[in-house]
DNA sequence: GTAATAGTGTCTTTAAGACACTATTAC
DNA sequence: GTAATAGTGTCTTAAAGACACTATTAC
């Protein structure tokens, strides 16, 4: 398409677009205390056998959101979760198909941010592309600009944990207070406070009920089995509150 | 278009999209202390005679951050200002004309946020259509979501101004720190340090430099002016500051 | 008993916030 | 002098962080 052949009208004529929702989906293994992002791996040119985000593109009659959770009951099964959207990437020529495949025809991502309960995640089959999770710190060269989309959504869940409580979205029901505090060391590494001093941060916040039910991790005195209380939680929910401090 | 008229391979086709930009842009009128949004008027239908976000549709060979520029190129003449993407609204049928006027066609909204520097902006005319400052606690009623995504972009605006030195981009060269103050007092409301520890707290932090000049307002002691070290401030930008707590 | 994990308390440093006080101008 | 604005200091409270200590289990 020469530059040349446009007529004004045509270059400042409005683009037409498909619109993919990408999402980048985190979780916890809580049995080696490892952070996990959610991968699928490609089948088809360009970039075949790299791996990227699981992705769709958006139908005419579904929401953003909606799209976003399709991706989701579509690679794994999973109850517990928590989705706000990441950011929308729109460089001409991301999608390097565009050009000829799609003339005149760009593509936009907008991005998900997801976190999901480790434990009742079932991975779905290999159909029709194989659907794997991979440590956050070996994630290999993924297509497109997905390395670039992972990275920004690393950095939310960063700051969400931080400043919300997310966590207890996808922890189970019930957890000890050591297990809070390996899913977010998980998450944002060894350079926060020690256990001592989170145990007595995130109690002083108020919404954590202990039930009174004990549970032995092997040797040691056992531990008390805590809940989120949503109530509680309602009425400071508005108040600012730090529960790390890297 | 009757529901039973498609086929499955009809509805799960990916939608035809046109991407639109549209900017939340807030001043701060610093002679009144007001918070100010830009806002232009519809001309036509829908929603004619109704204020709306400047905006304009995404052309083939711009990115969405370019479209932003344009847009605000369009409408105001601005040297210094800070802009960063805001959120991306797509549900369907949040522009009503998309089931008749563009059959097939959805209309997504990257929603962009800027704050200008109000000294050395200048409205460009009424054409094609009518544009204005409002103040933010006197923003009509306006077409489309757009309400909602200003008060997105307002919310935005309280957590910048808070944790990231966004303010030294749009006021002058150099400032008084009552000139800082009264900004952030007319963005962040009066529910915030007082003057004299907003002093002690953005002085600690070490990036603001006294140039020695002094200046009077009226009567009353002459104040200082500082200025903002951009340098001093890459060597500490990775750390967490607060400006503000509400 | 020891090792291991859970949980409490104490002390220091630092920041937040209220507010009194001094300094320099116009008039 | 007074009123007005700029700027400093001081005291109280609260949070952050380091770290020592006690408690309850398995073995």
């Amino acid at each position: 398409m020469p530059e040349r052949g446009l007529h004004l009208s045509e270059r400042d004529a409005p683009a037409d677009f498909k619109v993919g929702v990408d999402n980048a989906i985190f979780s916890v293994d809580t049995r080696h205390n490892r952070l996990l992002a959610l991968l699928v791996q490609r089948s088809s040119a360009p970039f075949r056998h790299y791996w990227r985000l699981p992705g769709t593109l958006v139908r005419p009659s579904e929401s953003l959101e909606e799209a976003a959770h399709r991706i989701l009951a579509e690679t794994i099964a999973v109850e517990n979760l928590y989705l706000e959207q990441l950011y929308t990437f729109g460089q001409p020529g991301r999608d390097p198909r565009d050009p000829e495949a799609h003339p005149g025809v760009r593509h936009l991502s907008v991005s998900y941010f997801a976190l999901v309960r480790y434990e009742d995640t079932r991975l779905l089959g290999d159909r029709p592309e194989p659907v794997a999770w991979y440590p956050t710190d070996a994630v290999p060269q993924l297509a497109f600009d997905h390395n670039q989309i992972l990275n920004y959504g690393r950095q939310r869940l960063r700051n969400k944990l931080e400043y919300s409580p997310v966590a207890f979205r996808v922890l189970p029901e019930a957890f000890t207070l050591n297990e809070l505090y390996q899913f977010y060391a998980a998450v944002l590494g060894d350079n926060f406070a020690d256990y001592s001093n989170f145990r007595a941060r995130v109690l002083k916040l108020g919404f954590l009920t202990d039930t009174g039910l004990k549970v032995s991790r092997g040797a040691g005195r056992p531990a008390s089995l805590y809940r989120f209380d949503e109530e509680a939680f309602e009425l400071i929910k508005d108040k600012s509150m730090v529960f790390a401090s890297a």
